[in-house]
DNA sequence: TAGATTGTTAATCGATTAACAATC
DNA sequence: TAGATTGTTAATCGATTAACAATC
C-alpha cells in the first residue's frame, strides 16, 4: 500500500530535486535501472542520509535494501513534483536584453514555461512580434492577463519599473512571479515571488574571496 | 567603543544585505538620515526583530532608541560587507546567449565583477573581441586563470560542458564559480560555486500554483 | 516623564545529522 | 547467513521569533 500522507519534503529538499532528476536521467540513459543511495550522495557530496530522506520523500515505491530505488520510479515521481509536465502560460515584461534572452532560452518548455506574450513600452516594438511572440503596451498587462487567464509573470525591466509593473501583473490576477531586477517587490500573502538577484550572488562570490584571504 | 567581535552575521541575513543597501540608499536620496528598523520592516514585511538584528549585526555604530539607525553609516558599512568596492576580475566561459547577455551586464560592475575574458570553442570567434573582451580558445582557461591570477569563473555553457569546464577553472587556480549551467558541480571544498539554476526556480513557481489550486 | 525604539537572552521552528532497528 | 542498504525516531544545528530590560 502507497501511503498518502508522505514525509512532508522541506522547502530545502524540494529545491535538490531538479539537481536529482538531472542526474538519474543520465543515469538512466546510461542503462542504470536501479540506484542507490550512497551511490547518489557520493556523487553530489550530500551525505547518504540526506538523499535517502529525499528518495524517500519524493519515490511512490519505496526503496529495496540491498539494491536502493528504481531509477525510472524516481525520475517520474520527481517530474511530476516538480510540475514540468503541464505546460504554463507566462507573460514577460521588458524587452531589453535580458528580456530577449528569456524569449529565446528553450529549455524553459522543458520545465514547463511558455511565454506566450511580451511587453514594453518601446514604440517600436508595440504590435510586432520578437522570437515569434506578440509585443504588447505595458498598459495592458493587467487587462491581458485577466483575459486570458495567466497566472506567470516574468518582470526583466529596470529596478526604477518593476514595483509598478509588479502591482500591475497583480492586477491582472498572476500568483507567481520571476522576478529579474534586483529590488525586493511589495505582494500580498498569496503571490510568490521568486527573485534572481545578482547583486545576491555576486555579494556570495565575494564574500568566499574575502574569507579566503582571510584565513 | 566599537565591538569587533560583532554579532555573527547568518548566510540568510547576508543575502538580505543586497535588497537593505538598494532600499536605503533610495532612502537616502530623498533625504532621509535617519531610519528605524520597524520602517524598514513595513516596507520589506520582515518582522522587526528582524531587520533590527540584522542591522545590529552590521552596523559599526549603534543604533539610538526613539530614532533608529543612521542611513549613511548603514550604507557604508553594508557596502563595505559585501564587497562591492573593489573590482574582481572574472572570466566568462560560453558565449552564447547567455554569455553575451551576462557580457553586456554593465551592473555587474556595480557589484565589484568585471569580465576579462571570456572563452569558447567556437573558431569563428576565437581571437576576436565581443563587447571589447577578448575571446580565446576554451583549452586555455587554465593557463590564463593562473597567468592573470582569476579568482572568480562564469560558466554559461551548455550542461553537457560544464563538469569539464569547471575543472578546467579550477584546474587554473579559480576560487569562486558561478554556475548558469541547470547541474550540480562536484568541487573541493575550498571553492565556492554559486548555481543560477532556472530548473529550481521554475519548479517553485510551479509548485505555488499547484497549491493555490489545492487550496 | 512616557513612550518609541534599541539590544540581549531565551524559546521556538525547520532542516540536517546521528543512531539504530528492519529487511532483502 | 552476513552485510549492504533502507526507514524511523531522537539529537543537533542554524535561523527566526518572543520576551523583556535598557535608553534616549
Amino acid at each position: 500500500m502507497i501511503k498518502s500522507d508522505k514525509t512532508v519534503l522541506s522547502l530545502q529538499a524540494f529545491q535538490r530535486m531538479p539537481y536529482y532528476l538531472q542526474y538519474l536521467k543520465e543515469l538512466y540513459r546510461e542503462g542504470v535501472r536501479t540506484i542507490s543511495s550512497p551511490a547518489v550522495s557520493a556523487h553530489f557530496g550530500f551525505t547518504e542520509i540526506q538523499v535517502r530522506k529525499d528518495f524517500a520523500a519524493v519515490c511512490s515505491s519505496r526503496g529495496v535494501p540491498r539494491h536502493g530505488f528504481d531509477t525510472k520510479q524516481l525520475i517520474d515521481d520527481i517530474e511530476t513534483l516538480l510540475g514540468y509536465q503541464d505546460t504554463k502560460a507566462a507573460v514577460l515584461v521588458g524587452t531589453g536584453i535580458l528580456g530577449n534572452t528569456l524569449l529565446q532560452y528553450r529549455e524553459l518548455a522543458d520545465y514547463g514555461m511558455q511565454i506566450v506574450a511580451s511587453f514594453d513600452v518601446n514604440r517600436e516594438l508595440i504590435g510586432r512580434t520578437l522570437h515569434g511572440k506578440p509585443v504588447l503596451h505595458a498598459s495592458k498587462i493587467g487587462d491581458y492577463c485577466r483575459r486570458m487567464k495567466i497566472q506567470t509573470g516574468i518582470i526583466a525591466v529596470p529596478k526604477e519599473q518593476a514595483q509598478t509593473v509588479c502591482d500591475q501583473l497583480i492586477s491582472g490576477g498572476i500568483l507567481a512571479i520571476w522576478n529579474f531586477a534586483p529590488v525586493y517587490l511589495s505582494v500580498p500573502d498569496y503571490i510568490l515571488v521568486k527573485n534572481e538577484n545578482p547583486a545576491v550572488s555576486l555579494a556570495l562570490l565575494s564574500r568566499h574571496l574575502q574569507e579566503g584571504r582571510r584565513i
